[in-house]
DNA sequence: ATTTCGATGAACGGAGACGTTCACTGGAAT
DNA sequence: ATTCCAGTGAACGTCTCCGTTCATCGAAAT
């Protein structure tokens, strides 16, 4: 019953990562199940019969995805005491994840709207976790602390990184030094 | 013959409206004949009657929008001579567009792909025109140039704007000296 | 050898969008 | 009063996707 179980397990993963390959090339909004099934090599109905619904197989697919794309570790940049080397840091592996996340993350941001919701709202909890300890230690209260949010949360966008490296054709150092100045710029009355 | 021809241009108008505003709303790719029909009053066979193909109601289409929405003028950009307050001014105007023009925009941009190529090429021709005009002036070669150029292109993007003051709170004028300090960063031995 | 069950192939009805045809109406233009 | 024609209403066939049913195949398990 070994050689069964396998053999179904290896099925389920077939269509998962159709399902991952789809969703980073055409987007989740645009694929379908007959795109899946051919992708995979099976029929419609198998994949019917593995994922009822749409939100079974997003979450597998999302789950595999992200064992394959783990994010940079937030609890390494705890550790960094200085707020602009913790930033440089935090910058530089966000923009490396970026560069293999970017294909299924644009296509997820993009299609936000029509995705299951709590996909949108992961990825904002996790923002704001991410922004929240980059801010720390740069003493920043009222207005500015809002702005200083604003930038980090925008500076951690894969499409700023996108906008940066790939349309402008920028090396990720050059886009960490542009991005921390923008970022210190927000910080007023900063000793250096 | 003028009351007719009027009533005519009227339904057209109504049409191109109802067009404009579905792009606005739900975006380009999800805009169907039917809706348009539904939002101007109209059956789908006028709508059929008066644009035959796609391509002629997004060109209408395109064309009012563009008259409502009129871009920065570049020219008045040119005339600035010091490149940093050429930038301010540039980055605040196209900020100020960006906040009537970011509903349609980002649709657009969204949907690029889907879309008749015209779009796209208008929009990089314009953002390389931009681009060239605000990057005059830095002394910037070779590696510098390139590195002025992306931030450069980034600054203006209607989803920067968006990220920083819808996502991000932040006022327009913040998040112009924010971008601003990031493209004087891109700038090697700038001596103030 | 027989049972079990994951996967197949064929087909169904429904929804929504497409583009097109035809007869018809009603108000300007003549 | 009659002609003209933009717009209507209803219907057509096509396409793609959806989700579901049924009988059947074939390889592993017994």
């Amino acid at each position: 019953m070994q050689a069964r179980l396998e053999s179904v397990e290896q099925t389920r993963r077939r269509i998962t990562e159709a399902t991952m390959n789809l969703h980073e090339t055409v987007g989740p909004a645009a694929t379908t199940v007959a795109a899946i099934a051919e992708e995979a090599g099976v029929t419609r109905l198998t994949v019917y019969r593995h994922f009822p619904d749409e939100d079974a197989l997003f979450a597998a697919c999302s789950a595999h995805w992200r064992e394959l794309h783990p994010r940079p570790d937030v609890d390494e940049w705890r550790a960094v005491a200085d707020p602009g080397q913790r930033l440089r840091l935090a910058l530089s592996e966000t923009y490396d994840w970026s560069a293999s996340a970017a294909p299924m993350m644009t296509k997820i941001n993009r299609d936000l709207p029509s995705l299951p919701p709590f996909v949108g709202e992961f990825l904002s909890r996790d923002e704001v976790l991410r922004v929240s300890v980059l801010a720390r230690g740069f003493g920043c209260r009222g207005r500015a602390a809002v702005r200083l949010r604003g930038v980090l949360a925008h500076a951690l966008r894969v499409e700023t990184w996108e906008s940066l490296c790939i349309a402008g054709g920028l090396h990720r150092d050059e886009a960490v030094e542009l991005m921390t100045a923008a970022v210190l710029a927000a910080v007023p009355a900063r000793t250096a």
